[in-house]
DNA sequence: ATGCAATTCAAACGAGCGTTTGAATTCTCA
DNA sequence: TGAGAATTCAAACGCTCGTTTGAATTGCAT
């Protein structure tokens, strides 16, 4: 009658098991990388981490539940990161608001800190939060949902004050493009290679650099265009 | 000893067997969108079409073959189109390319015409499509590159000639951060309820035209930026 | 009407899935 | 060192999956 999941340790640290853990974790982040939630089984995910199988339910409850928790890891920091980064730069001129280039590299750089950090997962994790944008699954739009609002929610706020011109529904969307252009960027290095030869040095750091100026150029763009344009192109 | 595919119809027009094959194309179209394609079984697509398990296999093939045609049924009229509206304009003005403006719009129409139309699956499909740009399964990253390579090459031309203070390996990321927003706003247009309430008529033609001054600008924008940009802002 | 191909159908196949079980083992601290 | 908790393990459970089979049915041209 063993626990399906201890309620708590006696004493000793989560560091105790931690060798387990962490390599199903480890492994996990490197499998939904390649073939995706649904199509990764916890067969292969455990045998890729060299552990018994019923370690995964043991230690994280079910699959979904290991999916969160690989996500959490590195997300939490991440995030935490972006805030700090963000309220360093708003307690520094406490008078104007900071720019759109400041408060979007707040958000880029903690991204790009992490893609740099091996040790911390690096592109990997990246890519599989890039295909969690974009997956389905209600457990994992509820669950991104719920790491993401705070956050989200303070960049608007001080892309609204950077950017007075937008109305704050205009806005929304435009931060929803760079979610997209970014989740998706980071989803795909090797999708890239489709369209031309990247074969090069490419690295995500490289990405975020040549992203910058993408993103920042379209926050700033003036509000939205006549339908009646729109119909011009195939008119004529 | 059935055919699994017979290898042609004697005389008869493939519309023969239009009504199952269509009700499942209709059915899978719909249950890829809500579940993906992993997870949705054949059974339920099936049940949903109102036709018996095995027609999928007799039909189709398989299970990836299937998805192949949902895809290609709406993705080939598409890009013709779009290269067709690319012609069009280079045709027109002879001199001069084609402005950047221009060159997007011809890019961005068709997709909206495709939204539009209920009759060729409107919304669901354009889900299908982001959706399947964020899978890693090979099969589907190979089957994407040869629908999309032709019309890629082409405008990745048209956008040069408009843009000539891109170099083709900027432009070539560029164009990635477009296809990325693009996909992406299409295929969760329910995720943007994660960030604010766009419970109002935000149809898809409005999300296109919120889009396109957003991707103008960032296509225009000047190439590049120092890394030590970057820096200053965890610096100071 | 007849014959043949195209299609539909119910049933089954083998494999793999996530999860659970209960015993064996390891670890921890009194 | 010994009791008890935490962890590991091999095995199995029940279920669903995509696909195949071969007979039944339908549609069409002769």
């Amino acid at each position: 009658m063993a626990a399906p999941r201890p309620a708590r340790k006696s004493v000793a640290l989560d560091a105790t098991s931690a060798d387990t853990k962490t390599r199903i974790l480890d492994a996990a982040e490197g499998l939904f990388t390649e073939h995706g939630f649904e199509a990764t089984s916890l067969r292969q995910l455990t045998n890729a981490a060299a552990v018994n199988l019923a370690a995964v339910n043991y230690h994280f409850g079910s699959k979904e539940e290991l999916f969160q928790a690989v996500l959490t890891r590195r997300l939490d920091p991440m995030n935490q990161e972006r805030i700090e980064l963000l309220e360093a730069l708003e307690g520094e001129a406490a008078a104007k608001p900071p720019s759109c280039e400041k408060v979007l590299f707040a958000m880029l750089i903690p991204a790009l800190r992490l893609a740099r950090d091996e040790k911390r997962g690096g592109k990997n994790f990246l890519r599989v939060l890039g295909r969690a944008y974009a997956d389905p699954a209600p457990f994992i739009r509820r669950f991104l949902h719920e790491q993401y609002a705070e956050m989200i929610a303070r960049y608007k706020e001080a892309f609204l004050r950077a950017l007075p011109h937008l109305s704050r529904q205009e806005l929304t969307w435009r931060l929803h493009f760079v979610m997209g252009a970014l989740s998706y960027s980071l989803a795909s290095t090797d999708a890239l290679k489709q369209f031309a030869q990247v074969t090069q040095a490419d690295n995500d750091e490289l990405i975020l650099q040549r992203l910058a100026p993408f993103l920042v150029a379209g926050l700033k763009a003036p509000a939205l265009v006549d339908t009646r344009k729109l119909e011009l192109v195939s008119g004529s």
